[in-house]
Formats: structure tokens, C-alpha cells, sequence
RNA sequence: GGACAGUUGGGUGAGUUGGCUGAAACCACAUCCCUGCUAAGGAUGCGUACGGGAAACUGUACCGAGGGUUCGAAUCCCUCACUGUCCGCCA
């Protein structure tokens, strides 16, 4: 949620920022009519209603004292219609104002470069040299069955399209991944914390999937639940509606959880492989911290999880998101994306974020400093795909035979 | 799934014969005083959101959520959610 406030103040400004993000100029009037309006309606029922109110203390009075209080009664029986109409026409000015800010996207951050798609993304920099290979590299769908990692066709019998089995090595690099990502992350000061995989609506409101993303959610029938689509939304909401001690922050968390996706509007996209899966695990980050640090934490999670990759010996780039790309809640996004040799092309492995204070206005989730309480930024990023992480290792360490080498740094978890 | 009990501010917890309670007390927290040492004592302040005001201050809303009764509800009624305890079931 955007700062009404600072909107309305600064409507120009707040306008242009949030062209970048392609929203239309006739949604920002919209809004910018319907936030007046509500003061508008506001003012007329509180103005009324405190003459009720102060008429109503009298009439107890005049009960106490034994006066007469029919005049009173009538005067006070004639607020009823009227107050009812005033409120009816707030409570539908706020429903209106709420409805339209929830689908307004964040602002992005002035740093953030224009552009409508990924094309105008900017590369910020390149992390080790792919390897050169003396045979022509495969794809991770080509090598998943000569060395037996992934089945693409049980998984699709036990569900459906986008879903897929591991077995054998693949399940035990998949769980070795897993391990190591958690505990290169704990050392560097995250909690770890396992968590439901179902979360309500209004958590998923706090986080910005909701309303506006319900399409992309797996739900669950008859109960206000949904699958997460990454733990990001769990992570986030531990402290949706709470008031943090500004001593405690920053707060930095990380888990491993599975991930649901419909993947609604990618239909034809990514098809092949495990790329882009209904179901897929992730370790997710996810930082607590006052306003005046999430820079500087925003850069420790990048590094955190480009280390990671590192370690993986896994080539790969940093690349910064322009206004087009950026997602919804984010006010500045860098993706990390790693080379796969047999697609000849960096794919995207890692996205972090700093929201700055939108899902905490969201999610009510603010810091108190010296009696005050001010919304917190929360920040997130894989630290890593999973899924992702096992084909980059397939693709990156296969052999000519068609055998997948163990990097290094895994050997110790299998 | 069945029965009973509960859901109040950062925490514990009063208040449920409707108005003087946005809410006692205690703890925590903040500032100050005293003292001087791995402590204690004293003073003051301290819910959230939105609106008006330069400010002092002030209006409205909120006592799990939604609805109802009433001039007026934390307090009465209804529905739902959650928590606790007992029973049933179960990894």
C-alpha cells in the first residue's frame, strides 16, 4: 500500500513515479477523487455524530436528574435516518478507496531505470567465467535421464503438467542444496524458521498477492487458505500486525519451504524442463529493518546470495530491474541469474527486494523508537531457487557422458 | 467432531445490573531525580488510526470479526473466527 497521504500531497510527483510502473494516469485521478471524497464524508458523519453524541450524554443527565426528556428524544430520534445515510456514504467511500489502493503497486525507488520490459533491465555485473566446454553442453531436460535426476513423466501421471520427480542423486543434491543454502545463511545472522505452508487471505494481503495476484494462487476449498507461493509471504507476516522494539531490528529470517504457483499467465512458457514448475523449493530471506538501514541491507542480501552461487561455482550476473520488470510490491528489485550452458543463457535464480514500507502498511507491521511507531521496511530474496540451483549445477558440471559432477562445497552434505 | 469456558492497550489483568471507562492496577518502556555499583528507590509520561488546529488542544472510530437492539454498548442479543480445558479421533 502506498502512502495516501504523501499521494495526495504530492500528486505530481507521486504520479510520475508511479509511470514508470505503467499505471494509468486515470487510475491516479481516480484515486486521487476518492481519497477526497472519503474526507469528504468523513468530516459530514463525524461532525454529526458528535452532536448526537453530546446530546445523548445530556439526555442521561436529564434521565438522572428526573427531568423531562421528551423534547430531547425527539430531537436525538431524528439523527437516526440521518446519521445512517452519512455513514452509509463513508463506509462506501472507504470500501472504494480501499479497493482501488490495494491494486496500486509500489513506487519504484528513483534509482530504478525506465523501461517497460526486461530488455531495458541493467547488467551490474558478471561473477565468474563460464566454463568452456569441449562438447557440445545439454540441457538439463536431455541429461535428466542418462544420469537419472529428474522424472519429468511420473510426476506429471501423479499430478499433472509442471509438476516432477527426483529421485535418486537428484533427490539428495535437491536436500544437500537445501541444507547447505540454510546454513550459509544462518551464519550469516538469519534465524531459520519452518513454517505452514498454507497462509489466509489477509497474510496474503500483507504481502501484496492479494487481491490483485489471486489468479497465480493455488487455493484451498472451503477454508480461507492458500497454498504460499513463496516464503516470503509466511516470513513477512510473523510480524504482520505488531509493533516491534526498534532495539530488535533489523530482523533477519530465512527458511526453506516448498512453493505453489498457478503460473496463470505463462502458459506456453518454459514448458520443457523444470524451469518453471507448479511446485517448487525455495530458500527465502527475508529482513525486518528500520527505514534508514534497508539499503544497506538490501546490498548484504545481493552479495549473500550471489556468495552462494559463488561457492556453487555456478557463473552468473547481477542485473537491476527496471520500472516495467519490477514486481508489484517491490520499490527496487536486482535479479540474479545464472548461466546455463545448455540454454546458452543466464535464467533468473534469485530476485531481491527492498518494499521499502509498502507491505508493512499492508501488513501493519511498524517499530516503535522513543514512543513513536513508524512502519518498518521489509526486505526479500531467494538465497535460492531451489530447482533452479540443481539444473544450473546439471547443466554447468555435466560430462560427456551425460554424468553430472558434485561441486565441491555439496560433498560434505550427501 | 462433541461439551463447557474465554477473547480488553507492548505484557498480566480490572470492568459484563448499558451513560461519569478509551478503559483501574501492576509489569515493561521513555525521560528526569536520588544513589553509587554487576542492585534499589522516587517523579512524570506512555494504546492505535484518521480528521481539525501554528500550538495548547480537540472530533470520530476501535475492548476477537461482522450484524442487531437502544437516544446511548467493552457491557444486552445473533452469526462467525480463534484460544483454553475435558471427551472422541489421529501422524
Amino acid at each position: 500500500m502506498i502512502d495516501l497521504k504523501y499521494f495526495q500531497n504530492n500528486f505530481e510527483e507521486a504520479s510520475n513515479k508511479l509511470a514508470k510502473k505503467a499505471v494509468a494516469t486515470q487510475t491516479l485521478e481516480e484515486l486521487k477523487s476518492l481519497f477526497a471524497s472519503l474526507k469528504d464524508d468523513n468530516a459530514k458523519y463525524e461532525a454529526t455524530k458528535a452532536e448526537q453524541n453530546k446530546l445523548s450524554k445530556l439526555f442521561g443527565e436529564y434521565k438522572q436528574k428526573g427531568l423531562d426528556t421528551y423534547e430531547l428524544k425527539a430531537q436525538l430520534d431524528s439523527f437516526k435516518t440521518t446519521l445512517a445515510t452519512l455513514q452509509e456514504n463513508a463506509r462506501r467511500s472507504e470500501e472504494a478507496l480501499e479497493a482501488l489502493s490495494q491494486m496500486i503497486p509500489n513506487f519504484p525507488d528513483d534509482s530504478v531505470p525506465e523501461g517497460v520490459d526486461e530488455n531495458y533491465n541493467i547488467e551490474l555485473r558478471k561473477v565468474l567465467e563460464p566454463r568452456k566446454f569441449d562438447f557440445t553442453p545439454k540441457e538439463h531436460w536431455e541429461l535428466a535421464s542418462s544420469c537419472g535426476w529428474i522424472d519429468f513423466e511420473r510426476g506429471v501421471k501423479l499430478a499433472k503438467s509442471r509438476f516432477s520427480v527426483l529421485r535418486g542423486d537428484g533427490a539428495r543434491v535437491e536436500r544437500a542444496l537445501i541444507n547447505f543454502f540454510l546454513n550459509f545463511n544462518r551464519k550469516n545472522g538469519f534465524e531459520e524458521f519452518n513454517l505452514p505452508l498454507m497462509n489466509n487471505a489477509s497474510m496474503l494481503r500483507g504481502t501484496g498477492q492479494l487481491p490483485k495476484f489471486e489468479d497465480d494462487l493455488f487455493r484451498i476449498e472451503d477454508e480461507d487458505l492458500y497454498l504460499i507461493p513463496t516464503a516470503e509471504v509466511p516470513l513477512t507476516n510473523l510480524y504482520n500486525d505488531e509493533i516491534i522494539n526498534d532495539k530488535e531490528l533489523p530482523i533477519l529470517m530465512t527458511a526453506y519451504t516448498p512453493c505453489f504457483r498457478k503460473e496463470a499467465g505463462s502458459a506456453g512458457r518454459d514448458t520443457r524442463g523444470m524451469i518453471r514448475q507448479h511446485q517448487f523449493d525455495k530458500v527465502e530471506m527475508v529482513a525486518i529493518s528500520h527505514p534508514d538501514k534497508s539499503d544497506e541491507i538490501f546490498e548484504m542480501m545481493v552479495q549473500n546470495a550471489s556468495d552462494l552461487l559463488t561457492a556453487l561455482e555456478l557463473p552468473h550476473r547481477l542485473v537491476m530491474l527496471c520500472g516495467g520488470d519490477l514486481g508489484f510490491s517491490a520499490a527496487k528489485t536486482v535479479d540474479i541469474e545464472v548461466w546455463l550452458p545448455g540454454q546458452n543463457q543466464y535464467r533468473e535464480i534469485s530476485s531481491i527486494s527492498n518494499t521499502r514500507d509498502f507491505q508493512a502498511r499492508r501488513a501493519k507491521i511498524r517499530y516503535k523508537q522513543d514512543g513513536k511507531n513508524s512502519f518498518v521496511h521489509t526486505l526479500n530474496g531467494s538465497a535460492l531457487a531451489v530447482g533452479r540451483t540443481l539444473i544450473a549445477i546439471m547443466e554447468n558440471y555435466q560430462q560427456e557422458d551425460g554424468t553430472i559432477k558434485i561441486p565441491e562445497v555439496l560433498k560434505s552434505y550427501l
